[in-house]
DNA sequence: TCTATCTCGTACGGGAATGTACGAGATAGC
DNA sequence: GCTATCTCGTACATTCCCGTACGAGATAGA
């Protein structure tokens, strides 16, 4: 309903053109949500009017990227083996996706500043509800702790990957290491707690 | 070495506009890293032009903001008793000043974009450091985890702090039981695992 | 080979933000 | 009350980016 030929059609030169900036355009905004047409245009090298050739705008174009690196995710999400005990699953998940998540994480914010807020909720429903169901799941199962509400949870793990990403682009992070650190950080966020955490149970 | 008068003197009102101007801009930084000079003066209550006046460029408030910030947090840090058990301390820590905290961390982004690289670096150091400290000093009671790098840890804190002020800010979390979510959240990071999440020991 | 399509440079208009210049009026502080 | 200081509006130059217009040249595809 998206991708199909509702266009008359296209050559096929420019459909590689249209595939090399909607993949620069997710490089760029996902390191700079700022990110220029014309930032965009060069790491996709081609000239900055070929880019307008295909997206007439500049949130159309970052609505483009965001789509492709959803649908990158769900296709992935649906990869995963997401049966079973919950921690496993999740370990599975993050393993084979964690940096395209964050990613995803990554443009949307860029598009948050440029898309009306129902697109947005529109596009992005679906990716997260999934991780939401698996982290709720884990919940029923007693996998995963229940004394924080599960949208914290799910924001929570995103903030991590985010961060995670972020602190790799910073050179502060191992790359290797950092599927291994990032998973352990989930767990113990997800975990249920030892029972001495020094809260109120409430 | 800063704010004492290296300026010939100023009149009370300028001061009171500076003051106006400085926690006008650490509001509207921390809530959005492009708010405009503009957007600050109106906040401020002040023309435009006032803003100006006093901060020759964008940049200059922009470091003036954070510098406050981060004079802030430093204050409430030494008020804190760090001493005695790590994730006590670490609980004192959060309680009294993970708000402001994360508004740091806001402003440290916001910072980054207009600042050089060294200058941020210098400002920032101290702040950062005692919360390392503490975490580090964690490690060596045995209170906090060791399988992870302390910067990680530090900077997961730090994400984590972020996320949950902008989860407040888009009505997505109870400012109330934030404190709590916070708390809770940290110290799962931190815990030593229970031994089961799932990862070779590194 | 022939044509519709695509590439992409130059040039232009518009908008938004930064920073400067000038100056008239208010006011703190002596 | 005098004066240096401060406030702050208007106006302007500059820069940066978006998006449009035009068009010449390359090329896919038949």
């Amino acid at each position: 309903m998206v991708s199909a030929d509702t266009r008359p059609r296209r050559r096929a030169d420019a459909e590689r053109s249209i595939t090399r900036i909607v993949s620069a355009a997710r490089e760029c905004l996902s390191r700079d949500p700022d990110a220029t047409m014309d930032d965009i245009a060069k790491v996709a090298g081609v000239g900055r009017m070929t880019v307008y050739g295909h997206f007439r705008t500049r949130p159309e174009l970052v609505e483009a990227a965001l789509g492709e690196a959803l649908r990158a995710g769900e296709l992935t999400l649906a990869g995963v083996d997401l049966t079973g005990d919950a921690r496993q699953a999740m370990n599975r998940l993050l393993a084979s996706s964690w940096s395209l998540v964050a990613e995803s994480a990554a443009l949307l914010s860029a598009a948050q500043r440029v898309l009306p807020e129902g697109r947005l909720r529109e596009l992005h429903t679906g990716a997260a509800d999934r991780v939401q169901q698996l982290i709720g799941r884990g919940q029923d199962d007693g996998a995963f702790r229940t004394d924080l509400p599960v949208t914290w949870l799910v924001n929570a793990v995103q903030y991590i990957l985010h961060g995670a990403a972020e602190e790799i682009r910073l050179g502060r992070l191992d790359p290797v290491r950092a599927s291994g650190v990032v998973t352990a950080t989930v767990q113990s966020i997800l975990a249920v707690p030892a029972g001495g955490t020094g809260l109120p149970q409430r």
